[in-house]
DNA sequence: CAACACATTTTGGTATACCAAATTCATTTA
DNA sequence: TAAATGAATTTGGTATACCAAAATGTGTTG
């Protein structure tokens, strides 16, 4: 697709809010921000309105838009939706899914089993997600791959933060790997059975990450101001 | 959420594509519907924009966005999606959906079934769509909703013509109601049979709606002046 | 000290103007 | 008659101004 002016500013802020340099509740001051990247408001509104379709800005009347914060509920309806398109990737990447496309799944996967300890936490998270993705792709079911994209990013925060809570490197390239063995077989409840291993446990993960993080945030509070 | 000028533009939009008015391949001129509309650019444009989101229009770059066209593999891909979709609100309703919930689709299929022959053929299309959301508003899983409703969009005409094709109304009743039944007896996998059963043959059905009016329009081309 | 009223600030939304690029159309030439 | 060239039109994108509504802050009064 073409980049224009307001395509690259959501692709900025998208990077920044994946990237926690600006966190849930922040508020996104259109006035501001435009004048920050030395645009006007109009490209730097149609940004935050297309952020906001993604469900990665939360617009309000009247108020500055803000960095979406998602109740646990929230969370867990979309990693229950998640899991179901990851599933649904698997079948059809198992049918779908060329020479190509595995081998460049399986990569990815080499590539985070080698590099694991000499990245940091951050560009191997995004190395995690893009192996992920690679497997919906495999699929080559557009509707899939875009839908998929929007979970993928709407739960990214929260995924980083339980992935920096329990960074255990070998279980994850263990998991990967199942996957990527039981693709390249071809089997379909193969790929499902190592996909529900990877992920039957990332609701609890999540959750206990993010009760974490709201204690953090309790503690913070109490002995600074109250904004 | 609160209606400003381009939320009431877009819905406005959205239901001339969805009823037919605007037709796949139409042009939505900017300036043009702005003026027919009594309202600037900037509101129009940010709801051309919105349902180029939704998938309902297609933005070309220099030239006037149209009404989507979808390929016959993009309405498969969005098929196969939406009976995933359509399956998990199942497993889902069959826990979580509220006697108001079961009473509310139950309500719906009677509707169809007493009003079937006295409604014209758009509105009943839009009471079958409207049941179906509400089976899936019975999960209550908020992204699940979120995303079949897109997808239940971007179908709206495909199905509607397929419906038109063949307005089998006794099976129509039938197998709705054998999804009432099942939901009432909180019975997933009698849902998810019933939902297949309803949904098994939708993209031939569609495939066929889509065959029949590209033949219409070669016709009308092959007659008419070549634009 | 709390509540109320008024002023100020912030904000979303919309209208309009302008620009550059792409497309289309018309004319000329070979 | 077809191709090329130049002019005109259309178009997306962006900047800026303005307005009304909502939120916030401040001062006064009871």
């Amino acid at each position: 697709m073409e980049e224009n002016l307001s395509i690259s500013i959501a692709n900025e802020l998208r990077k920044d809010i994946l990237r926690g340099r600006l966190r849930p509740g922040d508020a996104i001051k259109e006035r501001d921000f435009a004048f920050k990247m030395g645009v006007s408001r109009t490209p730097m509104r149609e940004a935050i309105r297309l952020l906001g379709n993604e469900g990665l800005i939360e617009l309000r009347p009247s108020r500055s838009p803000i960095v979406a914060n998602q109740s646990k509920q929230m969370v867990a309806d979309q990693i229950r939706l998640l899991v179901v398109l990851e599933n649904l990737s698997a079948e059809l990447a198992c049918k779908n899914a060329t020479e190509d496309d595995l081998g460049r799944i399986a990569g990815i996967a080499e590539t985070m089993a080698a590099q694991f300890d000499s990245t940091d936490a951050i560009d191997m998270f995004e190395i995690d997600m893009s192996f992920h993705l690679a497997v919906v792709k495999a699929s080559h079911n557009a509707s899939l791959v875009e839908t998929y994209r929007t979970y993928l990013q709407r739960l990214w925060r929260a995924r980083f933060l339980a992935a920096s809570l329990d960074p255990n490197r070998k279980r994850l390239i263990r998991e990967h790997r199942a996957i990527v063995d039981a693709l390249l077989k071809r089997d379909p409840e193969a790929v499902k059975n190592a996909i529900q291993n990877h992920l039957g446990n990332l609701f609890r993960d999540v959750s206990n990450a993010l009760d974490r993080e709201a204690e953090e945030r309790k503690t913070l509070t109490s002995v600074g101001e109250n904004k």
